[in-house]
RNA sequence: GCGGGCGUGGUGGAAUUGGUAGACACGCAAGACUUAAAAUCUUGUUCCUGUAUAGGAGUGCCGGUUCAAUUCCGGCCGCCCGCACCA
């Protein structure tokens, strides 16, 4: 019996694979149609561990879904625009392009390394010109369709990375992927218009099934939708010039009764209009912007506020009028930018009334209270209640009253119900070399002119100089200046590209629309295959692309659903998604604060040391690898070492896919002899007398215990499949090897046996797998395989164990025949001497016998 | 503040239409093999009761429902994630 050498057997079977493409497929099978894929990466030049678990996870789904007789697509690209390629092009001179290129073929070999079951010849990258050609057509198409316009904005301007962020892209006043604190710019910029699918994509996250209801929350709360009406108040006296009213938009109007103030944002152009008179407004104004997006916790602590001296007239009661503020919590980008203050019932209008010493006048009753003594202190109420003090509202609920307020307000021509959205058109402009080109020309005389479809792609220039300083588009001049389209005269290109998230929206589509190397050239992707291909069945990835990536694919697909180019009714691209969890290792650290290698610490009595400089180093955090706290892992090294299988396992067992999983050295090492042992006891079988794919028929004794083991491990790790629980299925096969390998009689069952183990590791560990298949004399490769079926008669025991308990506690068990009647079982218990010894002396009240469970005896 | 999730041995974790808590693995301990070590194999390993075919306690804490609660309900405590003046 050799020892398995995976250094070996890995590249054979891979080899094998790749000559019998395997893993290519074109769609007319007739089989059942399964697409898994996993978030493609972005070509850094490193693989590391986080790749490898999530890619192993897609892996098993699509090396499974194969084996239960699917037609499984499973493709692999690179997301390889972004400004990672132009940082490398400022620090190291190098071009973006050769860069990528260089990266993404640094990074192929090792993922290739891995015998991933992938469709190869589907791959691209999406800084191909032939991709970002048809991105550009997806673009005037969307333009066509009116999805895309042009506006001047404030922007999310990133003074590091010198570009524009969408409002996504801002995580606490810092850009994402700079970390530097964000700036407002006023610019003209393109935008998709995301909003109009705001409905849609609010309602049909309720039919993602199985998407994480994490995910699903995270949307609906960016998306933030939200019922209530919008109304007008007119002036109380002379109103300001140039305008009429006050546009509020509220939630509550049920509350409209409690109103003692009307407050606007800063910015809003009536409070602008009085600005130039008024030192207090453009002080207050100056404090907002200054406050910008940081200091959060400074905001919230202090309400600021300015009054106008203008007064409105409350709408339903003549006899009242309302002061008007320009207020700092008052938001320009939300709903109509200005506000009815109902302190009593608003956490943030009562902090502002308290301040300023506005009436505080609650107008829902909560249950329990007297109208006459009911007061507010410094908590508003928000609950449900009844109203009061409200005119023809009294004596209604908050449901009712919001409804009929509206019908007033309708009745009275003032106002509407509305709905508001929190999300914001996307904006996709970004001013940066290494993206794809808008593909528009700006004309003097004709406007933005969209580039001709018979003119794309709009190449990106390979001479450009990159220094650094801003867009080096806007400086290339022979590539700017461009006839227009429309009249021939001199014009300008755009110089903005795509936002990189516009690339990952829809690449899906493209792996699933073009076979072979064959994606079209004329058109984004065959519709009818990517239709027949999509959804996605099963997608994987990390959470933190919750909310972006997830958001804009599922706007994309909407996009091109309307503009005829994908035929996918309910626009969804993903039917199931999966948020895998990341790969930590633990830190350590020396007393002067640098960050060691683990591989060189050595631990001495619970005590951590440098190895080479004997240094006292300290055990850091378990956290997500990175480079800086010098905690990597890199998969090649693992692969050099035990093998490609050994590193898919070990990501694979013990923790839960959605949590984080730690690597250890030790955990590695367990893999490693898991395999070999796995391949010892299959090398140990002589195998030569039996096929795998038999099953006996006349097992008895140990032979048939062992089926009867060998078939309920089977239910049980395919049941961890199915429900994305594979450490529960690794446990399992971990169970059927130590029982195989104990079992030394070499018969039929025993193959029969080895046959299901290996089946149902191939997806995990697919190259030692195969070996162990060929060993065994399975026919063809083991990836080609069916799923093993389970035989239902050797999933139920004729004798069982029932635990029988006294008052709740378990004092002994019993070992009976499964049809024993109730009442034998009964008799049976109470014969225990253990059951005996704990009823003596007591009365038996009750006796429960849960049939093949479990029987309780009650007494006292 | 709002929303979501989690809390089980030394460690990762298993068990939920309520039914033997701790499967499986790591680690640790003892033993076998070996001149020795590594590898491998065997046994043990929640805690307490000096011994254990026995008893008691035990799934963050307090309480409830139930013959029976890790699982269901109520209230706390702690940790993690997301959103954050969204009207």
């Amino acid at each position: 019996m050799s020892r398995y050498n995976a250094a070996e057997v890995e590249p054979k079977w891979q080899a094998a694979w790749d000559a019998a493409h395997a893993f290519e497929v074109d769609g007319k099978s007739g089989k059942p149609k399964y697409y898994a894929l996993e978030m493609f990466p972005y070509p850094s030049g490193n693989i590391h561990m986080g790749h490898v678990r999530n890619y192993a996870m897609g892996d098993v789904i699509a090396r499974y879904k194969r084996a239960c007789g699917f037609e499984v697509l499973h493709p692999m690209g690179w997301d390889a625009f972004g400004m990672p390629a132009e940082n490398a092009a400022i620090e190291k001179s190098v071009h973006p392009k050769g860069w990528t290129y260089a990266n993404i073929d640094a990074m192929r070999a090792p993922l290739k390394r891995l015998g991933f079951a992938l469709d190869w010849s589907r791959e691209f990258a999406t800084c191909d010109e032939a991709y970002y050609k048809q991105q550009q057509a997806i673009f005037l198409a969307f333009w066509d369709k009116g999805l895309v316009y042009r506006k001047t904005a404030k922007v999310n301007w990133d003074p590091v990375d010198m570009t524009v962020l969408a409002n996504e892209q801002v995580i606490d006043g810092k850009g994402w992927r700079s970390g530097a604190e964000v700036e407002t710019r006023e610019l003209d910029q393109w935008f998709f218009k995301i909003t109009h699918y705001a409905d849609e994509l609010h309602y049909a996250l309720d039919d993602l099934e199985r998407w994480p209801e994490k995910v699903r929350t995270m949307q609906r709360n960016w998306i933030g939708r939200s019922e209530g009406a919008q109304f007008k108040f007119t002036f109380d006296g002379t109103a300001p010039e140039g305008f009429e009213e006050i546009e509020v938009y509220t939630t509550r109007p049920d509350t409209l009764f409690g109103a003692s103030f009307v407050a606007m944002a800063y910015d809003h152009p009536l409070i602008k209009s009085l600005n130039a008179e008024s030192a207090p407004l453009q002080e207050l104004a100056k404090t907002c912007m200054a406050m910008g997006s940081t200091a959060e916790a400074i905001e919230k602590a202090e309400k600021l506020g300015v009054d106008t001296g203008l007064r409105v007239q409350h709408p339903f009661d003549p006899g009242k009028t309302l002061p008007v503020y320009a207020a700092n919590f008052v938001l320009m980008g939300y709903g109509t930018g200005a506000v009815f203050g109902c302190p009593a019932h608003d956490q943030r209008d009562l902090d502002f009334a308290r301040k300023y010493k506005l009436d505080v006048t609650p107008v829902v009753l909560p249950k329990g209270e007297d109208a006459n003594t009911y007061k507010i202190e410094d908590t508003a109420y928000t609950g449900e209640g009844v109203l009061f003090g409200s005119g023809f509202l009294d004596g209604m609920s908050k449901v009712a009253g919001i409804v009929a307020a509206i019908a007033k307000l309708e009745e009275l021509g003032i106002g509407t119900k509305q709905v508001t959205y929190r999300l914001r058109d996307w904006g996709v402009s970004r001013q940066r070399y290494w993206g794809c080109p808008i593909p528009i020309i700006h004309c003097d005389a004709c406007g933005a002119v969209p580039v001709p479809t018979k003119d794309l792609p709009v190449s990106l220039p390979e001479d450009v100089k990159f220094d650094g300083l801003g867009n080096p588009l806007e400086r290339h001049a022979t590539w700017k200046n461009t006839p227009c389209p429309k009249c021939a005269k001199l014009a300008r290109r755009e110089t903005d590209t795509l936002d990189t998230f516009a690339d990952s929206s829809w690449y899906f589509a493209r792996f699933a629309g073009g076979q072979g190397n064959g994606q079209p050239d004329d058109r984004p992707f065959d519709k009818e295959e990517a239709s027949a291909w999509l959804p996605v069945d099963q997608y994987i990835g990390g959470v933190e692309h919750a909310v972006l990536h997830l958001l804009y694919a599922r706007f994309f697909t909407r996009g091109l659903r309307d503009c005829g180019l994908l035929d996918l009714p309910s626009g969804e691209p993903f039917d199931g998604l999966f948020t895998q969890g990341m790969v930590t290792h633990a830190s350590f650290k020396t007393e002067d604060g640098a960050w060691v290698i683990p591989a060189d610490v050595d631990e001495k009595d619970g005590k951590f040391f440098e190895l080479g400089t004997g240094k006292s180093v300290t055990k850091g955090a378990v956290e997500k690898m990175s480079k800086s706290k010098k905690n990597v892992v890199d998969p090649a090294d693992i692969i050099e070492g035990y093998g490609a299988d050994v590193a898919r396992w070990f990501v694979l067992s013990d923790s839960p896919p959605e949590r984080d999983v730690e690597w250890t050295e030790a955990g590695a090492i367990g893999a490693w002899r898991f395999a070999s042992k796995i391949w010892a006891t299959v090398a140990e079988t002589d195998a030569s007398d039996f096929n795998p794919l038999d099953t006996p028929q006349d097992a008895d004794g140990e032979a048939l215990a062992l089926r009867k083991l060998v078939h309920k491990a089977l239910v049980k790790v395919t049941e961890g499949i199915d429900e994305f629980r594979f450490n529960t299925s690794v446990a399992q096969i971990y169970e059927l090897t130590n029982a195989l390998k104990k079992y030394k009689a070499n018969d039929a069952s025993k193959i029969e046996g080895l046959g299901v183990l290996v089946r149902m590791i191939a997806p995990f560990m697919p190259h030692l797998a195969e070996e162990c298949w060929a060993y065994l004399g399975g026919i063809g490769f083991v990836c080609d395989a069916p799923w093993p079926k389970a035989e239902a008669a050797l999933l139920v025991d004729d004798q069982i164990t029932i635990p029988v308990q006294v008052n709740g506690k378990r004092r002994t068990e019993l070992v009976v025949s499964k049809s024993t009647p109730k009442d034998e079982l009964e008799k049976l218990a109470l014969a225990e001497p253990l059951v005996s010894a704990h009823i003596e002396g007591k009365t038996i009240r009750k006796i429960i016998v849960v049939p093949g469970r479990i029987i309780n005896i009650v007494a006292n």
